[in-house]
DNA sequence: AAAGGCACCAACCGCACGGTG
DNA sequence: CCACCGTGCGGTTGGTGCCTT
């Protein structure tokens, strides 16, 4: 038994959005705010779902939404966010303030998806950029370093969590915990998997601590610069992840940047 | 000028997940 | 524990306009 789309009750509208219903859409959510998508419609007095109507907020009537052509600079993030992350594009846009999710898988799928068959024709990095799931398939890194700054010899041979707390405030004292699996891609490179930099990219800021958002940030920043240098020959992943690892479990201060 | 092919992108669909009673 | 509901996400579709022949 298939559940029946929501738009197919009678009488509900669906395709392109006039400007009649978007002005009613916006005037309504100015005023009320979106609350519950469901009954959204109903009292705006529109004929589409709420499903349609949070659609058609998120990715094109609210007010944040950054219009035109991506820049190189945007693309070229997309590109290096999809490395990192894959089709994770909610994490992706995430990173990209203004642009959505949908916007972004578009591009991808319409513009940089061939910009990247056409720069990296017959290059092992382009499989991985075309299949990044079959990093997964992989033998896990099997390699020794710290788990947590409280025991440093500890072996993480498959996995880690990685804890920071805020030292500043033992009565206010927080912690961040995400986990980290490091696998083995095709060519024989140590990647950490993309589970955890989706955790970590999404992550709600306010959740962190202030040390730990300066790790991330840099982390990020690193990953980036990391992942351009790749193309040429000049990224080396292993020490790369071996340095941001000591980083995140205590075993190196973090340098000044 | 007309027809067919192609690219783009807004919108839809199905599924997964978290919250709640 | 379970069912239901609301929401978010990623994959896919279909309409539109542009380009090529």
């Amino acid at each position: 038994m298939v559940r029946a789309p929501c738009c197919e009750k009678m009488g509900l509208k669906k395709g392109p959005w006039t400007p009649e219903e978007d002005q009613i859409l916006v005037n309504y959510i100015q005023i009320h705010g979106h609350g519950n998508w469901r009954a959204l419609p109903k009292q705006a007095g529109l004929l589409r779902c709420g499903k349609s109507c949070r659609l058609r907020w998120t990715n094109y009537l609210r007010p944040d939404i950054k219009r035109g052509n991506f820049t190189r600079e945007e693309e070229d993030t997309i590109i290096n966010l999809h490395e990192l992350l894959g089709n994770k594009w909610s994490a992706i846009a995430a990173r990209l303030p203004g642009r959505t999710d949908n916007e972004i898988k578009n591009v991808w799928n319409t513009h940089l998806k061939k910009r990247l068959k056409h720069n990296n024709h017959g290059n092992n990095r382009q499989q991985l950029i075309d299949s990044p799931k079959d990093i997964k398939k992989q033998q896990p890194v099997k390699f020794t370093a710290p788990v947590t700054a409280d025991s440093p010899q500890q072996s993480i041979s498959d996995a880690s969590i990685l804890t920071t707390s805020d030292n500043n405030s033992n009565s206010n004292s927080r912690s961040t915990t995400f986990t980290m699996n490091t696998e083995t891609n095709e060519v024989g490179v140590s990647e950490i998997d993309e589970n955890f930099w989706s955790e970590v990219l999404s992550a709600d800021n306010s959740s962190m601590t202030a040390d730990f958002q300066v790790v991330v940030d840099q982390f990020f920043t690193s990953s980036l610069e990391a992942a351009n240098d790749y193309g040429s020959g000049v990224y080396d992943t292993d020490s790369n992840m071996d340095f941001w690892h000591d980083i995140f479990t205590g075993a190196a201060d973090l340098p000044e940047f």
